[in-house]
RNA sequence: GCGGAUAUGGUGAAAUUGGCAGACACGCCAGACUUAGGAUCUGGUGCCGCAAGGCGUAAGAGUUCAAGUCUCUUUAUCCGCACCA
């Protein structure tokens, strides 16, 4: 290591030691600076793969490098895993703590539109100042193995899984509504629609049918659910997921459908339902306006006009419309009927929007006694209501509970769990039903009518289809557009690279297409942990040997944001290359966290337009790094929303100035050590290292304020007690900490050192002071040996003056002795 | 409506899981000191009360020698999802 940095340019720790015992008062900028050169320079936290170390794998989200640089949340994360990073290190893990960009998105191509500045320049500005910044912070990032999505050398394999998802036939092509803004002329991501509203100009949004890719993540569904048994997510993740997958048990029964008079239309309605036991209950069915049969059929109806009013009356409102609405609207399929398949009985068919298509088999049979959603419709379209469950007032209400069946032929007085068992028997043996499971997640759209993406590597073909193209040739390049803005028919603006989408097909070689749609900003974020276990190979997106080191994580801290979007995805994306074989096991990550927001000192979030928001480089320039990360750790509970307070972050600075002042009182190791100083070293060490295991880290802080003070009132501080409190520190506050190090003359790097190991027989007192009650209420305190007798505690508590006076005509009933806890006497 | 959280001093919050409520910090009050700084140091600080004492963890009930912690009921706030058949 050279000396020269590290003694800020004097040749000895002689002539630098005479430096600072002149200096006042604590400079973070000079230490600061002064280590977080040393540390690139030297490549400290620079990792390889070392089979003889145990490895830990600690990931945050990478950010969006966006042009108002880092915000204050950021850090949050960040740093926490850097405190359990660092101290993984120094507890002898080899730790992977990689950081990188998820660069590809909106933002920037707004920028582009606007400014005309190509999003390629103003991201790499971006992700320059948040380098810069997060630099500034001294994270122990390997930033050798920092990559952004947007480079080719990574979305070459971003292309490459996709074109691997399309052989195995989990990408397809289909006709899906998208949102467009009729005002903008372009195809809006879900997360730009702001209530109904394009985000950038406010027009109402509608729905345009578009050709979309789409990932078959719904085939996964079941295993995204049953796997979370095998792994560490908090439960609010692992319960936000298993709603949003929304798995349900039930079955889909075929009503076939006939004129008037019962006579066969060919055409059997399959409808899913939760509830096949109460088929004896349906007076009518529904299908989504959008339903193919309704078209289909559109000849038999004796009210055509009315059936495709209502139609194109739901095709206009937004889906925000459609469900915030929930008073009942439909019509009558007039001049066709549905066939009970349970009874026979032939029973009316409406169209109505309270039938989603997307949902079952978009077409439902309403039983108006057991579900509220039908009884409405019922009351409005005055149909038969006809009970199958005992209970309840159907007269007043739907009966959603359960109930002895009746008037349900065979399942007459059973109860739900026989009925369900019956019914699904009674249609499969009949060959018009079976028992279904379904899901409330979705296929993936994964097509963006947008440019700043990875373009997707499919070329259209008049004879061949859609053919992916040759593999050698990727990455598919974006081409350089005039102009960012899409074209009218609401294509990418990809479409008006001529030249780009004009090719030929890799299958015939005849002229073909390119798809002019890119990827969503979701899919470079699905598999980026897996590139920083080897980030700059050409061959693969990882070798083997890599990834069988590194993965999984061990540790994934990031925003509760993303739990049914990116964490689901990227669950979802790398279950897939699992499959395939590309990735050694079937769950990326082991363990997953969640921190709370930062908001405003005004409880509001922080926003341009409220002009609350906190510069991160304006605290470190006026308090320093250290400061603002353990500012960060301290503010509240690392799971919940906390505020942002100048006078707190005041605070942390003076302690931080404390441990920079105690140093005056450091002596060697001669300064003997009572027992009380040990017992309050070993206290804090053990508090400090639980606390970091469960992110408790405003308390880990609280502890070592407790063990500082614990030393400002001494006259001297052996250096063992200053040393072991910098190597707790050095998580938290790795500046300071390395610089006091070194100050105490070590040679070596502070994240080399050992983590302490705290004994809790050396942080146990040999006294203890205990409360004394008097049924249940404080009376005062005794102190007692550590292992005194009951006897002797009992006898020490009745010599309490108070306890005396408040006995007086009274008569001792029990005492409650708790040892090391409390003394109660029970009297009357 | 469904699901998940949260509720403790003037403020942010602790509380080893049923055992001295308010650790640690901010703020405030009093004092000391000074090269007047973003100072620093010392002491105090849940509420009522001169005191003895009483009252205190959103509200109400219950279990217990003992409840912030367990059980039931209610209220408020926040975050998801929301006509999912």
């Amino acid at each position: 290591m050279s000396g020269i940095a590290r003694y800020n340019g004097k040749s000895s720790f002689k002539e630098w030691q005479q430096d600072w015992q002149n200096e006042e008062r604590y400079n973070f900028r000079t230490i600061e600076n002064k280590w977080q050169k040393i540390w690139e320079n030297e490549k400290v936290y620079k990792v390889e793969i070392d089979t003889n170390k145990p490895k830990f794998y600690a990931l945050v989200e990478f950010p969006y490098p966006s042009g108002a640089g880092l915000h204050v949340g950021h850090p949050r994360s960040y740093t926490a895993l850097d405190v359990i990073a660092r101290k993984k290190r120094m507890q002898g893990f080899n730790v992977l703590y990689p950081m990188g960009f998820d660069a590809f998105g909106l933002p920037a191509e707004n920028y582009a539109i606007k400014t005309g500045v190509h999003p390629a320049i103003s991201t790499k500005a971006n992700i320059e100042n948040f380098t810069r910044q997060l630099k500034s912070l001294g994270f122990c990032f390997d930033w050798d193995r920092c990559f952004a999505t947007c480079d080719p050398e990574y979305f070459k394999w971003t292309q490459w899984m996709f074109i691997q998802f399309w052989k195995h036939g989990l990408a397809y092509k289909d006709k899906m509504a998208i949102n467009w803004c009729p005002s903008c002329k372009v195809g809006l991501a879900n997360e730009e629609v702001v209530n109904g509203c394009c985000e950038r100009c406010g027009a109402q949004v509608v729905r345009r049918d578009k050709e979309q890719w789409m990932l078959a993540i719904t085939k996964y569904a079941d295993r995204l659910i049953n796997d979370l048994d095998t792994v560490d997510f908090i439960d609010r993740v692992k319960s936000t997921q298993i709603n949003w997958i929304g798995r349900s048990e039930g079955a889909e029964l075929e009503f076939a459908l006939t004129d008037n008079n019962g006579n066969d239309l060919g055409k059997k309605m399959v409808v899913y339902t939760t509830r096949p036991d109460t088929t004896f209950g349906v007076t009518y069915t529904v299908m989504a306006p959008e339903h193919h049969f309704v078209k289909e059929l559109m000849d038999k109806y004796q009210n055509p006009d009315e059936v495709q009013n209502y139609i194109n009356e739901a095709s206009k409102k937004s889906e925000l419309q459609r469900t915030s609405d929930t008073t009942k609207t439909g019509v009558e399929l007039k001049g066709i009927k549905a066939r009970n398949p349970f009874n026979g009985e032939l029973i009316p068919v409406f169209i109505s929007d309270y039938v989603l298509t997307g949902y079952g088999t978009g077409a439902i049979m309403a039983v108006p006694a057991h579900d509220q959603r039908d009884y409405d419709f019922a009351k409005v379209f005055n149909l038969p209501i006809i009970q199958v469950l005992a209970g309840g007032d159907i007269s007043k209400e739907a009966w959603e509970e359960d109930g002895e069946h009746i008037n349900s032929g065979f399942m007459n007085g059973m109860d739900k769990k026989d009925a369900m068992a019956a019914a699904i028997k009674f249609a499969e043996e009949g060959g018009f039903g079976k028992a279904k499971v379904n899901f409330k997640l979705r296929d993936w759209v994964f097509s963006r009518q947008r440019y700043w993406g990875e373009p997707i590597p499919m070329v259209y073909c008049e004879h061949c289809g859609w053919q992916p193209i040759d593999e050698s040739q990727l990455p598919l390049m974006l081409p350089d557009v005039p102009d960012y803005r899409p074209n009218d028919n609401g294509d990418s603006p990809l479409a008006n690279a001529k030249d780009w989408v004009e090719t030929t097909c890799p299958k015939c070689g005849g002229k073909a297409r390119r798809e002019t749609d890119v990827m969503p900003n979701w899919a470079g974020s699905s598999w980026y942990f897996l590139r920083y276990c080897d980030p700059h190979n050409d061959k693969e997106f990882a070798s083997k040997e890599a990834l069988k080191y590194w993965m999984n994580v061990d540790w994934y801290n990031g925003g509760m944001e993303h739990t049914t979007l990116h964490l689901l995805y990227s669950r979802f994306w790398h279950k897939f290359l699992y499959d395939c074989g590309y990735v050694p096991m079937p769950e990326p990550y082991q363990k997953r966290t969640s921190h709370g927001m930062i908001l405003a000192a005004d409880g509001e979030k922080m926003s341009k337009s409220r002009g609350n928001v906190i510069n991160p480089d304006e605290i470190v320039e006026n308090y320093g790094a250290d400061t603002f990360r353990l500012y960060e750790m301290f503010i509240g509970p690392f799971d919940q929303v906390a505020m942002w307070s100048d006078e707190s972050l005041n605070g942390v600075y003076r302690f931080v100035s404390k441990i920079y002042a105690l140093f005056k009182k450091v002596y060697g190791n001669e300064v003997p050590m009572s027992p009380e100083d040990t017992r309050a070293m070993h206290k804090c060490i053990i508090e400090v290292t639980e606390r970091i295991d469960q992110m408790k880290f405003n308390t880990a802080v609280s502890s070592m304020m407790t063990y500082v003070n614990y030393m400002s009132n001494m006259e001297k501080i052996p250096a063992q007690m200053y040393e072991t409190l910098l190597k707790l520190l050095a998580p938290f506050t790795p500046h300071i900490a390395e610089e006091m190090w070194a100050r105490l003359g070590h040679s070596s790097f502070i994240v080399a050192q050992d983590w302490p190991e705290g004994d809790a027989k050396l942080a146990e007192d040999n006294v203890v002071t205990l409360g004394v009650q008097m049924n249940g209420k404080m009376r005062g305190t005794i102190t007692v040996s550590k292992d005194a007798s009951k006897e002797e505690t009992e006898a020490e508590a009745l010599k309490l003056e108070n306890v005396a006076r408040q006995l007086e005509g009274k008569t001792i009933k029990k005492i409650i002795v708790v040892p090391g806890r409390i003394v109660n006497i029970v009297a009357a």
